[in-house]
DNA sequence: TAATAACCGAGACGGTACGTCTCGTCTTAGG
DNA sequence: CCTAAGACGAGACGTACCGTCTCGGTTATTA
């Protein structure tokens, strides 16, 4: 019983985490400020969040948001259009800036690791998976692929400049792995002679 | 001139570093344990490393090592042989461990970033880079391919399954990208007809 | 008009407090920790007492109560009752243990302090201040003393050994401060020569 | 071995809290005030004091200082000078502001309180020691008083005003419990008829 | 009998200070 | 000039406690 939560909290809270993430960054996030900002003591921050680190994965889970199956009749297209919007998302920031620190947080933390993968990564992945299987049903992508891997093909690279090359992420990698992944699992009668 | 630095300052920082990291995780190296672990003055790491980062991947890299360029003659393996490597050495700690520590230190620091990725991930990348370019001289890749994209492909989805997903490394994962790479950037004299 | 307060709560938070300052000291005593121990909420306590600090005096008065002005018809016999009394009041907890957190509360709360004197320092006083006249009228005291100061050089030793010394407080200094006053003040024919 | 204190901040830290008890008063010194106008880390003041209260004793003990003990050839002209320097010291701030929070800082921590007696309140005791025992050999107090008593007698009604009924701290006060001492303790040939 | 008003326990709220922690630098004495 | 030891300035963290407010619900008095 007690008094309920307040709503109106909750938003200040993650309204004013995201306000200072994207003026200063995510490494800048202090407790004190986004409580202040948010008009808020910080005893209702804490009350909500275990951690500065969980208050960050909540903000950035808020913004990411979710997705829309796409759905065009082409393998290709839909494909294209994931990943066009994972470009985009995870192109710039506030995401493209708090993905590396939300990594090493999830590293730390195994609960929130799983937050974080079920919470703004699934859904992704989920459409993705889903386009992929249609993709096998039409005929465009080998019946016995490895779907994991397949997925891990096509969001592997993006992730990959984003944390760790720091190479560009923009539409010509869409398009680049929407073709590899095409053409790598293509359906193939006249199978490639194994490296024996 | 005056006194040379102590060569077993050097080694007895790493060591003690590397035997942190394996028991705390690398979240929770303080530069203070370190030095007290090691019988050296904090002074004496901050004369060797700039920061704590520096200090962190310095260990990880002493744990990497280098790696040798492969040539069977065959692409196949020579790929296979990279990302067998790869899969033995980010499939575990102490470098599982620490990777995604290192990628949030990497975004706060663009200095360590740098120092990073022409540290320990260059030669990889290079090795990688010289056997793509003798698969295409050899006609097992498409000439015309996005070298940077194919590094990416190979690369990007064991670092995704580390950082990420927290997928199995392993060699069906080795095995899976290059076979993928193989098919998806083949020399093939009937065009697949682009997406129009 | 509107519901009545509830007696039993009344009772609730005083036995709470006084149980939890006997268990915990003075200063450890916490609103929240009332609350609880009560079975009663915070609001249900500051409807009664504007703050903490009323609610220490409240409970600390409860535990001293009123003094009777004793009348034996000899002055040394009453000023050594009420002594008598005073030292085993003030001589043992919880009231030994109450006093310094009271008399900072005091200060820190020009309210609380008119409250405390008037409160349970008051009645004891005014004993004092009637045997003092009586033993004026009597002939044991001078008629022309400063009865302020004759109050507190009785009281003054008391409480001087409770907040400050940590000397004994027993019979002995009742004994003392009594035989002082009644030396000190006694009436004299032949005066003595004042400090020329 | 390793650095040693700096002396320098030592002071800073006392001088910055004595300016900080002087504006606002005892209740309102803040560590973080007296760290930022001391030019001082939070960490370099919990060096040297365990808590908030410590410095604030250690603060005040500076203020108070040492006292000489007055050597005139009259026992009552001595005892006058050392109470009207008490009145001088205690009858206004910071003394008079600081006393209460240090009774009940005392009271939370015994340590602290034998630091306290020991560090500002023996000196004055021992010096009335000394004038009280030379009052005896000098004839003018009784050889058998009880000398605790006659120091609390001089000092109690003091503290008592100051901490509990707000009286007046003035040169009344000091002649007034001077006289009283040198008429209640002394020496007397024909003994006043006890209460019998 | 219904409405009203103040009560009740529970517990969230804004605020504020605390004491801890870690970083990277600086200062000793000594080799 | 290096070394070990450890103090230093800076500043964020998470906790604790205060006194207030908001729930849903209860209990008397008033209409």
């Amino acid at each position: 019983m007690g008094r309920p939560r307040d709503a109106r909290a909750d938003a200040a809270i993650l309204d004013a985490a995201l306000d200072l993430i994207a003026e200063h960054g995510v490494e800048a996030l202090r407790v004190d400020d986004v409580a202040e900002r948010a008009g808020v003591g910080k005893a209702t921050i804490y009350r909500r969040y275990r951690s500065r680190d969980q208050l960050l994965i909540a903000a950035i889970a808020a913004q990411v948001g979710e997705i829309a199956i796409p759905n065009t009749g082409s393998t290709e297209a839909d494909l294209l259009a994931l990943m066009s919007d994972a470009v985009t998302v995870y192109g710039r920031p506030p995401a493209a800036q708090a993905m590396p620190a939300l990594v090493a947080a999830m590293n730390r933390d195994p609960a929130l690791a799983r937050a974080t993968r079920e919470g703004f990564l699934a859904s992704r992945r989920a459409a993705l998976r889903e386009v992929v299987a249609r993709g096998i049903d039409r005929g465009d992508l080998r019946p016995d692929l490895d779907v994991e891997l397949a997925l891990d093909a096509l969001g592997g690279p993006l992730f990959y400049r984003l944390l760790v090359t720091g190479g560009p992420i923009d539409m010509n990698l869409a398009r680049g792995v929407v073709d590899l992944l095409l053409r790598g699992f293509a359906r193939d009668k006249r199978r490639r002679r194994a490296a024996t």
